[in-house]
DNA sequence: GGTTGTCGTGGTAGCGCTTCCAGGTGTCTC
DNA sequence: GAGACACCTGGAAGCGCTACCACGACAACC
């Protein structure tokens, strides 16, 4: 019995098995009939002979797709450096392993959203998770990816998203200020025009307005650069400020640097909070008060739905939990 | 001229241009013999119609692999969960994007690296890039997978290798300390068994002999709450320390929170230095100095060696470079 | 007894591509 | 002039798998 140098084919198994190809096909593909006894044999002999479907013939036969696009669309190829983009390419590579399949990273310049055409005709793509996507890109889907193109951040009618839930993010750090007593409350936005900065920047207001407050907002651009230049305004604008709120972790990070470093105490004077709890959120000092950013856990749906025939409703939002730390 | 709806194949590209398949297949593919009009109206015609070659009919024909597999070794599936792993897969998603490839994902327990032998089955893995690999699981590699196998970090006479320069990362930083005035510096460890700690303790040894300098050592494990307790350490063990190297940038940030705990100035009594560079080594406060890990270029060369089959020499090593911040 | 079914099976035609082979032109050399 | 050799081309045999189809058993139902 000796073992062959090449990997064993369907047919190996079939012949070892004492069945035909078919029924070996069958009984490992999972679909149509198969006797018990058969279903035993070819599933011993697969065993036996460590038997692994060629993932290529398959998707040639099946007409599916080989791997999944991870597309990060925006107005420069520095997009792609993003280590948040690495982290969804990581939990989409997930995904794929158990699939036989893999992940690509593309950059979707957002001047010429036809590239999307160029996937609609590769067989290879078994699937799409747009990042970063806008109104103008979602539109340029062609129908024949429909269904296998997943939205992390913005969808549309045709292209079904998946997201944190901004909102509440920003409202449990919002309350959680209000609760422990802060009431000139200001927040660093993100750019306007992006939703996630948009839908954070509008539950503020909303809290703020409830508790009948001033809103009190200063652009910025989710990088802790532009956090320090941030905050300098913010002290300059209100002095009186006793607590900012950072669209995001590295915002926040900026914010109390340049605070710090005017002689302001945080938490004692002005209390921050952060957006994303990175891994370091919990080292700094003083550590930082944030809401959650489940970035795993949207891109593992995301990658998983766009896969399965993109069927996970128009817009599913992942839940933000605050986590209480020094910094607020 | 009616566009078909289902994408274009080679025979759709032949018809068009007038040429067989065969002729088709070679100039697209770029092998064998075709005459500058047969290469000119068979790219023209492709050009036209939107052709993308398809992976898998490719793959099943040449007998080629559809994806990398970047395969973490490690006792626990919590190796998957590093951040490190991350980037590593991130950059081979860009390696592949081009090759119409993709990246898969896959856990290597340390007990069984048995495993391996599935992937040496699987005619899909067109590379293997090893990380966190020992020698056991080096010693595992089956001859199969020969030549596409390139391991990130310790090598082996089969299996090459690329990691970064680790020893000369910690000279320089050792050396920056030196040259700043420093004499009693002590250092921050990763583990005794893992190469990369290993490497980076005895370039710190031979610097501080040479210099006439006894070494000081307490064992870490790369996190910053471990550098907390390994500070606390020092601090205990040698009082009069001025410089502490961590061996990364969560190790120093762990030291630098404990001793301004304590009420040591940094970097004005003690220096701290780290090892990687992390994005947020450049927003903490004092900001961070340290040695980078070029983790992308690293992991683009593997993905790309281990495409190609695997020829980058037995060890090929990227330089780290000192960046002078602030806390040292 | 036929007519329906549901089950279980094997044969075989592709999926889209590469590559080998057999054939054709030419051009160069002895 | 014949041979040798480069260049260029198309036909066709697969690569390993799935899915369709035809076939046969057997049971249940009028």
């Amino acid at each position: 019995m000796t073992v062959s140098d090449r990997p064993p084919t369907l047919a190996d198994i079939a012949r070892d098995a004492g069945v035909s190809v078919s029924t070996a096909s069958r009984v490992l593909a999972g679909t149509g009939y198969a006797s018990p006894a058969a279903r035993g044999r070819v599933t011993a002999a697969a065993d036996r002979l460590g038997y692994v479907p060629d993932v290529a013939a398959r998707a040639l036969a099946r007409g599916s797709g080989v791997r999944l696009v991870v597309l990060a669309a925006g107005a420069s190829a520095a997009v792609l450096d993003d280590p948040y983009v690495d982290r969804v390419v990581g939990a989409a590579a997930r995904v794929c392993a158990p699939l036989g399949m893999g992940v690509a990273l593309n950059w979707l310049p957002s001047r010429n959203p036809g590239d999307l055409r160029r996937l609609a005709a590769d067989r290879g793509v078994g699937g799409v998770v747009l990042l970063n996507a806008t109104a103008r890109v979602l539109d340029a889907v062609p129908t024949a990816l429909r269904g296998r193109v997943v939205s992390i951040g913005i969808g549309s009618p045709q292209v079904p998203s998946v997201d944190v839930d901004n909102a509440g993010g920003t409202e449990a750090v919002v309350g959680h200020l209000y609760a422990t007593g802060r009431r000139r409350i200001a927040m660093v936005t993100g750019p306007h025009w992006m939703p996630c900065s948009g839908r954070s920047v509008t539950a503020y207001r909303r809290m703020m307005r409830e508790a009948g407050l001033p809103a009190r907002t200063v652009s910025g651009d989710f990088t802790a650069r532009r956090g320090r230049v941030a905050a300098r305004e913010v002290l300059t604008r209100w002095p009186d400020v006793d607590a900012v709120v950072g669209i995001s972790d590295a915002t926040a990070l900026g914010v109390i640097d340049r605070l710090r470093g005017d002689g302001v105490q945080v938490p004692g004077d002005v209390a921050v909070t952060g957006f994303d709890d990175i891994p370091l959120a919990a080292m700094t000092t003083p550590a930082l008060t944030t809401a959650t950013h489940p970035v795993a856990e949207i891109a593992t749906a995301a990658a998983t739905a766009a896969l399965a025939g993109g069927r996970v409703g128009p817009l599913t939002t992942f839940p933000s939990r605050l986590v209480r730390r020094v910094s607020a």
